[in-house]
DNA sequence: TTACTTGCAAACGTTTTGCACGATT
DNA sequence: AATCGTGCAAAACGTTTGCAAGTAA
């Protein structure tokens, strides 16, 4: 379940990135992290590692590992600016309301719903996506 | 399922709010809609038909719409500032990649579903997200 | 050596706040 | 008449862009 920094760093290298001190830091701040962390808050986590690194290395990073589908944002009713290592495959977020912990859990079979919503509304389904809310075990 | 406007404009009397004309044109501007609207998109709807209108009352009406579960926000892959007449009871929202048209439907019980993801997260499941994506009827 | 990447500063778009005037009750 | 709500202007915020200097390959 734990995300190798190298493989996040040998994928950014293959795409033909450098890899830089910067990089290494933010690449570094979010694969540690279990809770979703807002550009910011990879800012001051990264910043610790490599104190010169500047905040738009980070936006610029982020953008980067979100294209190489490494990283995922997480939705929260006030908005979507967190980011969390991605999963493989199709995997669903389940977010601790208290503590913010993130888990990822297996993408069910949800082919049923789908075909009965295409039924009732008419539309062709292409994406879904899917969050759960709760209290994790330590926090419940 | 289209929305009455003056189901709105007395849900906001009962909360203590006073009917404005400001209030007016932004309530009909959104419960016109079937696509989601930023708060500029409603800005400029809701100016056509009260050319006074600012921006500012504009997000102060969203806010309180908000509040009142009469309105929603509608997540997109990049961020959830859009806003859409919210459904009755517990509906989940299917969205048009092409034209943006929004349709709500029945929650499905998903209670197994949310059973199996307890039991293997440990977590205490309290709320869930479904968003669809597809191309609608007309778009496909 | 070459091209990519960086941090800084400034620009930008969105959202929020302070305030005096105006409108609703 | 008493509040509440408004529009304006300005501030605050998060994010993006231009650029010269620095760094990885």
């Amino acid at each position: 379940m734990s995300i190798n920094k190298d493989d996040w760093l040998s994928t950014l290298q293959v795409d033909g990135c450098r890899l830089t001190s910067a990089r290494r830091a933010v690449v570094e701040a979010l694969a540690e992290s279990t809770h979703a962390l807002t550009p910011v808050e990879v800012f001051y986590a990264a910043r610790s590692r490599y104190p010169v690194l500047g905040l738009v290395s980070v936006y610029r990073t982020l953008e980067k590992l979100e294209e190489l589908g490494l990283v995922q944002r997480v939705h929260h009713s006030k908005g979507c600016q967190a980011f969390l290592p991605a999963g493989q495959g199709h995997q669903h977020l389940i977010l601790c309301s208290r503590c913010g912990k993130a888990v990822l859990f297996e993408g069910e079979d949800l082919a049923a719903l789908f075909q009965t919503v295409a039924h009732q509304t008419g539309f062709e389904i292409k994406e879904h996506w899917l969050q759960l809310y709760g209290l994790c075990a330590d926090c419940k």
